[in-house]
DNA sequence: TGTACTAATGACCGCACGGTAACTAAGATG
DNA sequence: CATCTTAGTTACCGTGCGGTCATTAGTACA
């Protein structure tokens, strides 16, 4: 975008910019771009977006694979907020307020363009670093949120049980249906609603109505403990305890 | 897979087959490929895990964009199951039973390496036909339980008061937290559950226990309907009514 | 067994890619 | 204003791509 004006009128005098700021310009460009076109681009048409030439991109890197590496860790490490971990583990909060508050700023943070592609363009490239950013998710997030439903709901901590399989996937679940909302809003291109953090409001309120049923279900299921209620009905999570 | 011996074993005579059966082959080998590195895969590439030269390939397919083509066609359109949408319609069957059939089903023909990454690839690439595809799946799918939702949860009918974009979002979150299940384990490769019936059976539990809290906090906000109940608890909907 | 048909191939083309080397010019310093 | 440093450029290289053309060889049939 900012490249454009540039790269328009032709005929322009060489910008000799400070080192710092040509590389700042060249990340940020690299980063549009390859979430645009994916990691296959071209550097010939990144350096023209750019308004230089591709040569002069390997003064600043000296290979493609390098520029690339610094396209991740501007996207990935650069946008993960230690906050977050903090605020779901904030007992003095109720947890359905904790999940909405947290899933408005990550989505703040993820619901972009850049991000959601060059997340999904990674993983398909088999990057390891996005493997490594999962499993973050997964041990600071969604383990978590599971056995924050394992308290909410009456069961055994997981200090006495482990955390099944099924319940961490039950965890995601909650992560996997807003992730997708932004891979089909990012990727494909689909209407979603405007208003994101009534989605997510919606989206957390039918979360923790839900799972305590589910995981009753799954200890019904696994660990052979007698139904507390007749018919496995479940009592759903208090909300709003003003 | 089925190339391999071939390229393996160095020198071996020409294999001239049927036309129809070497069309087979390449359209397979495609499928399995551009699923693995994508469609910017090289046809010689392609051709070598055949066992063919490239140039064969142009025999039966006259540009790559054209065999590219194939490939969308085969993986989705021949993979949607008509009696899907019967299925979700048949209110002889409780609700919890018609989702968890037919995600089962859908699964069973989604939960693919070739059909998952091969959505993912030709998403980002722009590519019509997977817009086409979860246009189908809304209005095949997602809409319709939503109407669901609306009956089960005792709301005026969708011919009095349209779908809001949020009850819509509400009903893809199912879909789209065992799709994302699928993006996991088939772009990420992360470990999930083997039994994923048993996944299905919570995620459609969880859902069906959520849902009608999170749809009565919809229209209460927006259609201002006063709560049924205090504290706008909901009640959940009624499963293996036998 | 010779022959006609055609599936499959080897050699080649123009082009765009990532990357290298030599040159040019902007701007700070004396 | 001459000089020096270095950001940026022009020119080029080897390689692999999608795609074309002339040739080779497997097989069914006379």
């Amino acid at each position: 975008m900012a490249a454009e004006n540039r790269s328009a009128s032709s005929k322009q005098k060489r910008r000799r910019l400070d080192p710092e700021d040509r590389e700042r310009e060249i990340i940020d460009g690299a980063v549009a771009f390859f979430a645009e076109v994916g990691f296959d681009g071209g550097l010939r048409d990144l350096a023209k977006r750019l308004g230089i030439t591709h040569q002069n991109l390997f003064r600043y890197f000296p290979t493609k694979e390098v520029l690339i590496d610094r396209v991740y860790e501007e996207v990935y490490l650069g946008r993960w907020q230690v906050e977050w971990e903090v605020l779901l583990a904030d007992r003095t909060i109720a947890l359905e307020q904790r999940l909405m508050q947290f899933y408005r700023s990550y989505l703040q943070a993820i619901f972009r363009y850049d991000w959601v592609r060059i997340f999904v363009f990674a993983g398909l490239k088999g990057v390891g670093i996005t493997q490594r950013y999962l499993e973050l998710v997964q041990a600071r997030v969604v383990e978590p949120l599971a056995r924050e439903l394992r308290a909410a709901t009456g069961l055994p901590d997981t200090s006495e049980v482990p955390l099944l399989p099924e319940e961490t996937e039950l965890a995601w679940g909650l992560h996997g249906e807003l992730f997708y909302l932004a891979v089909r809003r990012w990727v494909y291109e689909m209407k979603v609603p405007d208003d994101l953090d009534m989605v997510v409001r919606v989206a957390v309120v039918k979360f923790l109505s839900g799972a305590p049923s589910a995981m009753r279900l799954l200890h019904e299921g696994t660990l052979r403990t007698p139904a507390p209620q007749p018919g496995r009905r479940a009592r759903p999570v208090r909300r709003n305890p003003r």
